[in-house]
DNA sequence: TTGTAGGCGTTATCAC
DNA sequence: GTGATAACGCCTACAA
């Protein structure tokens, strides 16, 4: 008795075009359809006409899943950030969008949440989904997640950092904490504050007080204890470490900021209690929002431009893929914008 | 002469661990373990501990294309917004992002750069991806893309907008406009002027038009023509629609902004230009956003709860994923928030 | 250069 | 309840 193959009963429920469809309507192997839309291998010139022509005829559109799985390569590529209220991700990651959409690629998008456990979850998600390449925020993450990477020979590229172990498209963070310091040393100060996030969910926050201390060593000063204040990252903390700050004793006539939101409600606290700015104290930020060049006076900040680390994110992580050459160290250079918030200060 | 089926070498790559191997080391098939790790059939209660605590010991994670193609659904949602840039967006996404992760559903982004064709494109990619669920801004968009998503049948829902064609989860602009528009009037306000994003862009913008020149036209006023200044939405344009209001003829004594970035802009340009706000001049924005309540004089404006667009919208996708029963129209209430920039106006 | 068909990892159908 | 295996849509090794 012949042992037959059975026939169950098909299961699709789409009823999108296929490979095997455009090959019918251009009478040839969904092979050689596959070898046209993918450019891989060789075809004669007029059948691709015929093939390409037919396909958008057809409104044909490749099902990414089935692809994926047959080529064991995807063309998404994964991003996990620890929020999207913070703008400088927003943007960072609207770039990032922007080149991998023009290569082709989708974004999926994750959000850690400033913990590094979701975001090791995070990425087990975008790994089970079969991401191509992976950007994250800073240089911190677990070790379970820098293992995983390594052993799926994911592509990765930590974003706004500077990272010895790992390719990286970042500000030079300490850099920009000596510029600013510099900057206002060079004006007279002595007497420094400053006001971050928490460096513990920021390495981009901790670097910057490393410079800033740099800074201020190489003229034989430093930040005391009481007057560096870490705060979440929101305007009206900003505005509550600077009380803490004024209220101390022997007030800075200096106040570094970690980012502009920290800034503007430090600005916000010295004009509700009159302290004049920059005439008493300077305040300098560090990111340059749009709203900096807005408050009153303007402030003197560093311009970070987060679309940068977005865009060459995109181009390391589409060269990693394609197999390109491409450098593994990319720092985005940063501009002192001096403006209205700092000036000498009034006791020399 | 026997046919034989020709055997090949494999071909996979990644050597991660499939259903086939936990269902080895579990020594059952693999159709049980797949019953076993969605819950779908009757499988016995020892074999599914025993299967799941194989898979977890083993580290198994489920390929998401693999299942994509043969289940024909998959576990990820899609977003297409104009913008990340705007931090409506960014806030929506992200509660978007967060509810669909709980749920064990991942986020595809992409972005429209307020052009229907792009954002066409953009859909059809995340399609082409096998999303379950689709999130847009507004109601405006390309014929093509609602065939396409009727053809396809993906969920869908237009967010920050209200539809009568389609489901949404959305802010009720026209009311916003009026509400605002009202509690002007009710100040003694006659003479208004507005600035607003561009309208082409933005059917949320439209709406609040329409709202605030009903609120006028109930009491026998009109916004004139000169008086409606559309710009891109930037803090600068805001600033130059003000500097073209106050120096048009007959100049209002009440200014309604689109949005708080407008707004703030308007609040600059008039301290540049020496107007009292809220003395000579009533300014009002729509967003409240966190700077607003930290200009000088802190901004009148409308609260858009942005965060629960993206988090209803979530829940709407997932039940109509889910099969589960939900209402395909969802306004998101708006509270007017009344600060230092508005106030009667002084001739009266 | 083009066609044939096995394999990608899961799910779901059918038989037991 | 459980196992065997066709089907999902595409890619690509191999044959022609």
């Amino acid at each position: 008795m012949t042992k037959e193959t059975k026939k169950r009963a098909p299961r699709r429920k789409s009823n999108a075009i296929s490979v095997a469809d455009v090959a019918r309507a251009a009478g040839v192997s969904t092979a050689t359809v596959s070898r046209v839309l993918n450019g891989n291998a060789k075809v004669a010139a007029d059948l691709q006409n015929r093939v390409r022509d037919i396909a958008r005829e057809l409104g044909y559109t490749p099902h990414a899943a089935a692809r994926a799985l047959a080529s064991q390569r995807s063309k998404t590529i994964g991003a996990v950030i620890p929020s999207l209220e913070n703008q400088n991700f927003a943007i960072g990651v609207f770039a990032l969008q922007k080149r991998i959409g023009e290569a082709g690629y989708t974004l999926l998008l994750g959000c850690s949440y400033y913990d590094q456990e979701d975001e090791l979850k995070q990425v087990r998600a975008l790994i089970a989904d079969g991401i191509a390449g992976l950007m994250l925020v800073g240089r911190s993450h677990s070790p379970a997640l820098y293992e995983l990477i390594e052993k799926e020979q994911i592509p990765l590229v930590n974003g706004w950092t500077v990272d010895h172990d790992h390719p990286y498209v970042g500000f030079d963070n300490v850099a920009v904490g000596r510029r600013l310091a510099d900057y206002l040393l060079d004006l007279g100060h002595t007497r420094f504050g400053m006001i971050t996030q928490m460096t513990q969910h920021s390495d981009r926050a901790a670097d910057r007080i490393s410079g800033v201390r740099a800074a201020l060593q190489l003229r034989g000063l430093q930040l005391r204890h009481e007057h560096l204040i870490e705060m979440p990252h929101k305007i009206i903390e900003g505005q509550m470490a600077m009380k803490a700050l004024m209220n101390g004793s022997e007030r800075p006539t200096a106040v570094i900021c970690g980012t502009d939101l920290l800034a503007i409600g430090a600005l916000a606290e010295a004009r509700e209690s009159g302290i004049d700015v920059p005439g008493d104290l300077s305040i300098a930020g560090i990111n340059d929002i749009e709203f900096s060049s807005f408050t009153s006076p303007p402030l003197t900040t560093m311009r970070l431009a987060a679309d940068e680390i977005g865009a060459r994110s995109a181009e390391y992580l589409l060269a990693r893929i394609e197999g390109r050459p491409v450098s593994s160290q990319y720092i985005v250079p940063t501009d002192l914008i001096v403006r209205g918030t700092t000036a000498r200060p009034r006791n020399i």
